[in-house]
DNA sequence: GATGAATGAGGTTTCATTCAT
DNA sequence: TATGAATGAAACCTCATTCAT
């Protein structure tokens, strides 16, 4: 799962467990749940999720970055990965379970990147430069769901299996408004400019570039990084 | 329609022509077309044919900026006029219609508007400073249709009937994309930024801002124009 | 609706008003709720609910009785009704919102009978007597809701919308047990019975009847009530 | 299986002998018919092959009971075991097989034990409060096969495999019938009763009560079994 | 015996749209 | 203009059952 270039910036996610503890419902079918207790499930191996699972998860992410959620019909995943769109229902609770894997897996993630990036105790003029390089590191590896969650993020919210999507984007804003703030106080970042209001900005570019961003492209996400962090330090008028 | 402020900054619009000429299919009903004869409208009558018609449009386009297009049904438009869902038809063609008239509506103002900015013949950096400040003085009048833009573009503009969105703004995208130049040649901006990329940036700020902003907040429009003129002219840093 | 029977029993009902206030939602679509008040609905004329929509109820109700609530689909009802199943949804919520119209006209209508004849202040033998022929005097009109009230009780009793039904029950349980037990103080009935099992066995035994009684057999409904009520006060045995 | 109490009370059943015989299928699923060689059972194992199904059977029952055969999936009853829904399959042929055994199994042993109760050769009063006690007292040990075939009756007599149902019905109410009519004749019982429709209300009384009692309630199905012979016999009426 | 994946038929419901009145 | 009834397509989802492993 291509988190290589998420991994790299920070150094501190170790394998690729797959932490759903954010979203209430991971959306596992409730199959065994009386269960015995006999089930053995074989030497060892650590759950493993199911790649079939993972597969179809990933599957569904394209189609809903694609046509959005709504547009997108069960219908639909199911006839890309070639089963009856009554199978999926082997899989997932729900259409909603998909999406909520989807966001609740990159929400986790990227949280706890920008965590430690934050830790690891940088200035603040560095330490909001890793941040965006880290989003912006993001844009390739997690282009579906952040994609996703730029489209549909609207229709989501409302619901209440999705109020964590809410939640952690406060927890997020407070990271970032907190660096820009220290930023201010050591005199890095200009007086009159607003923590709050920046931050947005900031994290809207970010995010909305995914709309047309390509890889492969003119400028790769690095180079767009780069090309931001010049813009945003020192703004497009020549001094 | 408040639009006072849009027209004030720019003064080009003289009157409330609907201009839908963009759009391929203005929507209206072909259900009256021939007539009867008992229509009204005589010649000293230049009232819109339909204030209700106007109404319409307006409320369903709260509906789709709250809940998105495709999430909003047409039964919820007519419960929020007191009509039912049928009665509907008797104004519009079909709900695409709807999101038509608000976008075209939208579209037609908005281009006109740049191009008035840019006839004015000012410098780049001046131009671009009126163009900006024009792109967040429509927040306000026109957030339902911006909001409609931004989550919705992305399933509208797979149908022909808004082939008009994407070509629309190619346009605008030429007029940013050409002042940012103006602006490398004549010295104000800095050579090492990439013009289309800047101008996407730009835009994208501005656009998604409707998304938090909420007029009677803390910051009203003009001030989110100025705070980001700073940001974008000059950056963050401290010099 | 040949209530007649039940009518002149008791002699209480004047017009055929459906009364749902038992039932919490009565299953109207929601169609116009933030209405405009504007709309007007004939001169004088009182709601009448529909004849149509009255016609689908009880077609629905044959089929519920017939075949059991969950074996019946929508899809049965609509082509009994020569309509598609999509079409119901103009006049129904949901498939549960035709039975529980079915169950709580029936219940408001028994129950406010049953006052009926207690509030006659008659003798508890004679009450007794009353309320047998009552529930037996249902048996024709209401064969399908009782049937359905039987048959599908124990899976409907579970959902919450359903809960009236309970409360129903226990409401009625108090007027045949008290009478029973007024009876016991006035020496007209034995000290050695239960009164709160004699009710339900009373009970059962009326409704239950509904399953195999054949309107126009061997014995009508009167002559099955007053059959009972020899056995009931009596016995079976030669004395 | 605690059938004693049904066992004493009657003193005919000798062993544990499955009687499927009624049924027209007794549900084993074909697969092991041509079994392998490695089946043991050999002479002195009079083990049935399976405690396991039967103990299926039981969870199975509980839960027809609970939410209705229909109501209840095949998956549920798989999680009650620990199993999955697939695994069912290796023991049964499918969900109806599992309710057929349910009646059978019930149905085969209450006609059995009526019979015994007739051969006894007791008055007609004695052998019908004999039969009462017995009805009653298979409340307890049978509880949830005659739930399932009070709730469930309607929908499954319609099905070819079920017509055993009917029929066995029909040979019991026989049995009912002519002790009433022996009763009358040796003037025993009141000649003014209708004996079809006096065994409809007793056999109705008994059944429905399994859907009220509780077994360790206030009575016991003995006690509810003297209640209703003395209201049965003699009336609710002082004389 | 059991699993895990899948099938396929069918269920309830939604919804844009049409049209006679 | 509006209503009220209906259409028809398609949506999400359920579930008994099958079968290779």
């Amino acid at each position: 799962m291509s988190t290589g270039q998420l991994e790299q910036a920070v150094g501190w996610r170790r394998h690729n467990e797959r932490v759903t503890t954010t979203s209430t419902n991971s959306g596992r079918p409730k199959a065994n749940e009386g269960g015995g207790g006999t089930r053995r499930r074989g030497k060892g191996s650590p759950a493993l999720a199911s790649e079939r699972r993972e597969h179809l998860v990933k599957l569904a992410a394209e189609l809903f970055a694609e046509k959005g959620f709504q547009a997108t019909t069960v219908r639909n995943i199911a006839e890309e990965a070639g089963i009856l769109s009554g199978s999926l229902y082997h899989h997932f609770d729900s259409k909603e379970s998909i999406v909520d894997e989807i966001l609740s897996g990159f929400f986790t993630e990227i949280m706890s990147a920008y965590q430690g990036v934050i830790d690891q105790g940088m200035s603040p003029r560095d330490t909001i430069a890793g941040l965006v390089r880290l989003a912006f590191g993001t844009l390739e590896p997690h282009r579906a769901a952040i994609t996703v969650m730029q489209n549909d993020w609207n229709y989501l919210k409302g619901m209440d299996r999705f109020a964590y999507l809410t939640k952690s984007e406060d927890e997020v804003e407070k990271m970032w408004v907190d660096t820009i703030k220290a930023g201010q106080k050591d005199g890095s970042f200009r007086e009159d400019i607003d923590p709050k209001l920046t931050y947005r900005m900031i994290r809207d570019t970010v995010w909305v570039a995914v709309r047309w961003f390509k890889p492969g492209g003119r400028l790769n996400s690095k180079g767009l990084a780069e090309h931001y962090l010049k813009v945003m330090f020192d703004g497009i008028n020549t001094h």
